[in-house]
DNA sequence: TGTTTAAAACACAATCGATGTTCGATATGT
DNA sequence: ACATATCGAACATCGATTGTGTTTTAAACA
């Protein structure tokens, strides 16, 4: 794996001047520029930033997330708490729809080889437990992955999910809070959250604290539908008991 | 990856003594006990044999297959030419959908980065496809993975290919004979070859030259339904000559 | 055409993965 | 229940792969 702190510094430098040349970056790395071009193609690659002779420009627009790769190195510890925590929630013999997203991939890892069935919405969450022990039962839904995300979204998701039903959905969001409820940045992945909610007789949230202050764009259901959130310590006390007030049961690790 | 050559090894001595100690195989590959307890697990988890305390035994019965990762090992050269010719048989905007199986895994290789939509059968040709630059156009079918193999199957991809089409089909089998038709060894896996190729206006199978004279257990369609057939030199003469009668376009390469 | 930038080829280094050894835990047989 | 054998975990080591830098060659822009 590439260095993913230089890569970080590279996509938040370029988002920051809107473009920068190759020499900039180099010298604000401390890499060489052959590095620095690998490094803009593979972040070209994940949609981050548009290359152009000389350099790069941004491509993330202000309020929309981050990449994928770079999402999955932050808060590692939390996020697996969380999933720990998750996956005592899941007892043996479950069917279970688990939502894309970094902090669903903990979860999927944490779910390797429990004698449970498996539909995980994205691809990493597929292949984290697709080679593990028999165990597990794994079903994969259809769907176009989103480029970097492996979030599967499209009709041939949403089919899937019609066609089956599950014990339980564990749901990632980008933000949630009592008032406005659950919301994502991207309309077809909030279609699918829908979905899959939908499909479930439970639904478990997980999100670390910073996602309980912020509100995405589109709208996926309301704070009541959800019946467990696993958040971490950081998550603010006044939104906690907002969302207990809700009806929802908040599980802080 | 761990030693290819010593599961293969394992796997066959396995096969012929019907089971073997540890030690056993420890004195006949060279390999330390532990490593060679590592390697059972491996074998296990794919299927290959059943591990007992001492030893293993093996799972494979007379005429079955050899598990995926053993089979992609072997005649990768002739594979990645027939790959490569069915890559060209392929135009830029064309919409295919690509079997499993070792060979189908090279043609998605080969495929990477062209201008086309795929659909693939079998999860190592979907991670081949997904994290390549973004031209292609990739779509997932749902299904339950067959362990080791990752092969798709199940309602889940029959149904997925039911709401689809595409300009071509390229489909691998266990066997295929102008008098039997193709074959394939699992009957879930011929159902879902069945499904593509009835997706698809045209179909090219492929097919190294010791599938040509062999014959599976599951019939999935008769011969004069392939329009084209990539083989190698391998192939029998006489196998050749009768599928070009049956109306076979067949490309040695 | 000259200059700058990108890409390819090669060399080096750090990291990761496979293998082996040791040791404690567990199962088997008498 | 005890003795013995086997298994799995932890650690160390070796080798291979991958990332990185340098140099050279090709391509793009003025």
């Amino acid at each position: 794996m590439v260095n993913t702190d230089r890569l970080r510094q590279i996509t938040d430098a370029v988002r920051e001047a809107g473009s920068l040349g190759v020499g900039d970056l180099a010298a604000l790395t401390g890499a060489s520029e052959m590095t620095i071009r690998r490094d803009l193609e593979t972040l070209a690659a994940q949609g981050v930033l548009e290359r152009f002779r000389g350099g790069a420009r941004s491509l993330l627009v202000r309020g929309e997330e981050p990449p994928f790769a770079l999402r999955a190195q932050e808060g590692v510890e939390a996020k697996r708490r969380i999933a720990a925590d998750v996956a005592g929630l899941i007892a043996d013999g479950e069917t279970v729809v688990l939502d894309s997203g970094t902090t669903c991939l903990e979860v999927a890892r944490a779910l390797r080889g429990r004698r449970i069935t498996v539909l995980p919405l994205s691809l990493p969450a597929v292949n984290a437990l697709a080679d593990g022990p028999g165990r597990t039962a794994l079903l994969v839904p259809g769907g176009r992955p989103r480029p970097g995300e492996g979030a599967l979204t499209g009709p041939l998701t949403l089919a899937s999910l019609a066609a089956l039903r599950f014990d339980t959905a564990v749901v990632g969001c980008c933000g949630l809070t009592a008032e406005q409820g659950l919301t994502a940045y991207d309309l077809d992945d909030a279609a699918v959250k829908q979905a899959a909610i939908r499909a479930a007789q439970r639904t478990v949230a997980v999100a670390d604290g910073a996602k309980l202050s912020r509100t995405a764009h589109a709208f996926v259901a309301p704070a009541g539908a959800l019946h467990t959130l696993v958040t971490d310590a950081t998550a603010p006390r006044s939104e906690i008991a907002a969302l207990g007030a809700a009806g929802v049961a908040v599980r802080t690790v």
